[in-house]
DNA sequence: GAACAACCTCAAGTCGACTTGAGGTCAAAT
DNA sequence: ATTTGACCTCAAGTCGACTTGAGGTTGTTC
């Protein structure tokens, strides 16, 4: 076993206290979302700070956003400090801002379905869930809104 | 052109009108979420039920469902009756519960955003987005938001 | 009765986010 | 020095929800 005590963590390490599999590190890795220093042996090794950006990958998982989103937001921070105050609150802010938006898509679809609770919806023309032309209006380009879930298991 | 005019429906005109692609109902049909008759040459043709279906099927998919679930919901409705008041009601409450649960969840997430833009979060320990634990506190066993459930029951 | 769009089936491909496997190397403890 | 568990790379597989393609048929219109 490799002694836990050092500053730098090993893969299996950060793995673990980030919540993911090995290979899916080593994956985020490959896709750019976290960097890490190799030993002599070719082991990677990661900071500390991999840890807090690891935990940004999961939040933004939770908000929604894809792999691919989530890295342009971690590039616009600095990668091996940590973030400045301003950094990290535009991206909060943002974040903040996209959350609150399907939050209202989802109250808009959530009140649809409570006025059908009640409604028998028998005729098509009048149901809202079931007609979302006029609650869905803003729906553009395939705006099918990603839904990401990850399990944490484990 | 076929002419537009019938009680059944032709797969384009179902899928136009249920705005999705012709291989795409061809492809909920495989899956049983929809049904539909066939022409002497072995036409799809569609009742108008099909559309209130191919809603629904819309409907669960921003709700947050897979395919799989919501041909759960869908196989507790007739196939080829409009559905009781019963029926509908307890499918909208349902959802309306999911629904619930997921905004709540993303509120939490919201609020811990709203914290972080201000705090700096220059020490993981203190962020509510970095340990979520404590607010994702409530969360029973597993299962982030339900997607995976095995209780597959809608 | 020919044109031609719309239809049919079946197979394979795509994308995101991973997981699994094979075959080989590193490092901490004994 | 050897063991043993953790690590390495690269390739391929999986899953959900579709899309794309090839090759052939139907049905309405002129």
């Amino acid at each position: 076993m490799p002694h836990t005590s050092h500053s730098l963590l090993t893969v299996g390490e950060a793995a673990s206290r980030a919540g993911i599999t090995v290979p899916t590190l080593r994956y985020y890795e490959e896709r750019g979302l976290v960097h890490s220093q190799r030993t002599a042996g070719n082991q990677r090794r990661y900071q500390r700070l991999a840890l807090r950006r690891l935990a940004i990958v999961a939040a933004g998982q939770r908000v929604g956003l894809s792999l691919d989103q989530i890295k342009a937001a971690l590039d616009e921070l600095p990668a091996d400090r940590a973030p400045s105050q301003a950094d990290w609150s535009a991206m909060s802010r943002r974040w903040a801002g996209l959350v609150a938006r399907r939050i209202r898509e989802l109250q808009v679809l959530e009140s649809s379905l409570e006025s059908c609770i009640g409604c028998g919806c028998l005729s098509l023309g009048r149901c809202s869930l079931i007609n979302p032309d006029d609650a869905a209006a803003e729906e553009g380009a395939g705006s099918r809104w990603a839904r990401r879930a990850r399990d944490a298991g484990t």
